[in-house]
DNA sequence: AACTAAGACAACCGCATGTGA
DNA sequence: TTCACATGCGGTTGTCTTAGT
């Protein structure tokens, strides 16, 4: 039996430009479990959130910002853990979600990271605004896996791969992004001085960083400092493309579409990073938090905006897609991905 | 109308990492 | 240095929805 692919009905109006809109009451996709009046707030209660338990950390975090999130629960009076807040929070509740199918723009876009960066779903969901890991996670393994199945990725997405691989593809394969499997998350093992080395012999500057030439190889900005300041993963690859956006590689630059502020009340390495147009900056609707956490973040989009000072048209939850796509169409796909 | 298969997606689980005492 | 705790991430599971039979 084929069954036609289908999105259910966003459960909030996605076209609202207010900053907050509570969701609509959910039907009951699973009896949550006892009521908070009668687990006498001793057991933690699991399974789907009630209208009333959104309700209650919606209000929480409006009115009180992240903190802990162990405290959120507890103060919320919700009847979770921490964790369970935080994912609900994250993964729905967010003001900057954006609900709803997913275009054929972020579809490509999609495709395109995944070749690059493999299951790293918070990556991915970093660049692209509004879009949790889990829903990326979940579309990837619903949708695309089974129509990349049918058909090839690179014939979907244009040219790639064997032509322009680079010359050291088995190292690639061996070293780093590895999302052939399941544990695709982890940072490998070799230092990543040597895997920027191997991977990246002729990486370019990027803009804020100096112009040197695209292949000095010699301008690496210091992991330690690229690190510090995207608190990316210790993982080269990753903050080279962080970093400038430019992946280079026997020669030739590519582009990879930059962080963007899409997850409110998240560290800053997944969390607001670039609010180029401050009119629309969150933290202009939100108070954030009370604990630092907006300080930092807008300490850390400061340093985004001199790093992406070319690339003005970024926005907060509503990015310019047709730009990007067209910025990263030279951007091969890299196929060490493997299903 | 009932049943079934498959898609969609919310949420849990385990692990890794970071941080502070 | 060690330990405990908080957080983040990716994989997986479970349930609901929908369409076809």
């Amino acid at each position: 039996m084929v069954c036609t692919l289908y999105r259910r009905q966003p459960r909030r109006d996605p076209s609202s430009t207010h900053s907050w809109f509570l969701p609509e009451k959910l039907p009951m996709m699973r009896k949550p479990e006892g009521s908070p009046a009668s687990n006498g707030g001793a057991k933690l209660r699991k399974g789907l959130w009630s209208p009333e338990e959104d309700d209650k950390l919606m209000s929480y975090m409006l009115t009180n910002g992240q903190g802990c999130w162990s405290d959120v629960a507890r103060n919320a009076g919700l009847q979770r853990c921490g964790k369970s807040c935080r994912l609900r929070w994250i993964n729905y509740l967010r003001p900057d979600l954006k609900r709803g199918a997913f275009s054929p723009q972020e579809e490509e876009l999609i495709l395109h990271l995944h070749s690059i960066l493999g299951n790293r779903w918070s990556q991915i969901a970093a660049r692209l605004p509004g879009r949790t890991d889990n829903e990326i996670k979940n579309f990837w393994n619903s949708t695309i896996k089974k129509r990349l199945k049918t058909s090839p990725p690179h014939r979907e997405l244009g040219e790639t791969t064997e032509a322009m691989m680079p010359s050291r593809e088995h190292e690639l394969m061996v070293v780093g992004m590895d999302s052939s499997s399941s544990s695709s998350s982890s940072v490998h093992p070799l230092s990543s001085r040597t895997f920027c080395d191997i991977l990246f012999p002729a990486m370019t500057d990027g803009p804020g960083y100096g112009t040197a030439g695209v292949a000095s190889g010699s301008h690496h900005m210091p992991v330690e400092n690229i690190a510090q300041e995207d608190g990316l993963y210790a993982n080269v690859a990753q903050e080279v493309i962080d970093m400038d956006g430019l992946m280079a590689m026997g020669g030739e630059q590519y582009f990879v579409p930059p962080l963007v502020s899409s997850s409110l009340g998240e560290n800053a390495t997944n969390a607001g990073i670039s609010y180029q147009n401050p009119s629309r900056n969150i933290s202009d609707n939100c108070n954030l938090n009370n604990t630092g956490t907006n300080e930092i973040i807008q300490g850390t989009s400061f340093v985004r905006s001199e790093i992406w000072e070319g690339h003005e048209d970024l926005r907060v939850g509503e990015w310019a897609l047709e730009d990007l796509m067209e910025d990263i169409s030279s951007f091969p796909l890299l196929d060490f991905q493997v299903e």
